[in-house]
DNA sequence: GGCAACTATATTGCGCACAATTTAGATTCG
DNA sequence: CGAATCTAAATTGTGCGCAATATAGTTGCC
């Protein structure tokens, strides 16, 4: 334990716990890429869908606190939703400062043809369910250590 | 199990797995980022420089392959760290089309200046080393299931 | 009412990721 | 040899992520 160093030398790629996390994330986002080619969406746009899907209706601070993105990562994507017809970005009549943003027909419509895309992606990953949830704990489990 | 669908919808966001695990890569670099901004390099820059101190000198390819990342990720991010004065780009004397990245005496000293990263970003997330180890298990049979 | 402090979103700028294409050099094989 | 094929890296273009800043609009307080 105390000569952890020369047992596990940290600057070895080998040896991070980060990189893999890194790593995966990027190859699931590969993975859902040719997925969602069919729906015109990248990754991060169907997550938004997905929150929508449940919400109806959203403004842009709500949707970042869920998703952990600001504006700034937003902003833009809310545009492209909205150039390709799937949201609606209004002022709030109360608070002008607020957007809110909710779903069109045509992105309502949507869901249902993503319904099979969880399922088609857990057949190519192969992940056990168990090791699924077990990974879902602990990537929560950094999230909230790592909040603020 | 036939009636998964009711008991677990698949297009919550509260029932993602990938989600989390994305999000927590973006937590990682994010925590990552004040440790590094004193060395001058960004998360990824770090982990290219981690190789680096392993091997000495490696060319593009084999970079990518061990990162899992092409050269249009990393030609521009190994020009910032050759303008950092960290690493330098020559070509191959047997074959041209090659590029020989390898440290410079500066990019070799960073190392000593990097030992004590992980072991900070370890107190602040505060994972067990079990749970790090399992994340890293099964972050790694993720890449390897998506791997082409 | 009016001004200071606050808040929500937008903008700017940089650095990834990666698909698609281009460029230039190496190899193969007739 | 030399054209076709292959290969390594570079380039181009799009979309995140996010820090820093700017722009409005709102609220609080005198």
């Amino acid at each position: 334990m105390s000569d952890n160093n020369k047992e596990t030398p940290q600057l070895l790629l080998e040896n991070q716990i980060c990189f893999p996390l890194y790593a995966a994330a990027n190859a699931v986002v590969r993975a859902y890429r040719p997925l969602l080619e069919k729906l015109d969406l990248t990754y991060l746009q169907y997550i938004v869908l997905m929150v929508l899907w449940e919400e109806e209706t959203l403004n842009v601070k709500s949707l970042g606190q869920r998703l952990r993105l600001d504006s700034g990562t937003l902003t833009p994507l809310l545009k492209r939703l909205d150039a390709k017809g799937y949201v609606e970005r209004r002022h709030s009549e109360i608070d002008e400062r607020i957007r809110v943003i909710s779903l069109t027909k045509q992105g309502k419509a949507l869901k249902s043809r993503a319904e099979g895309i969880p399922h088609e992606l857990v057949c190519t990953v192969g992940l056990s369910a168990t090791k699924g949830r077990e990974l879902k704990e602990i990537c929560d489990e950094l999230i909230r250590a790592l909040a603020d």
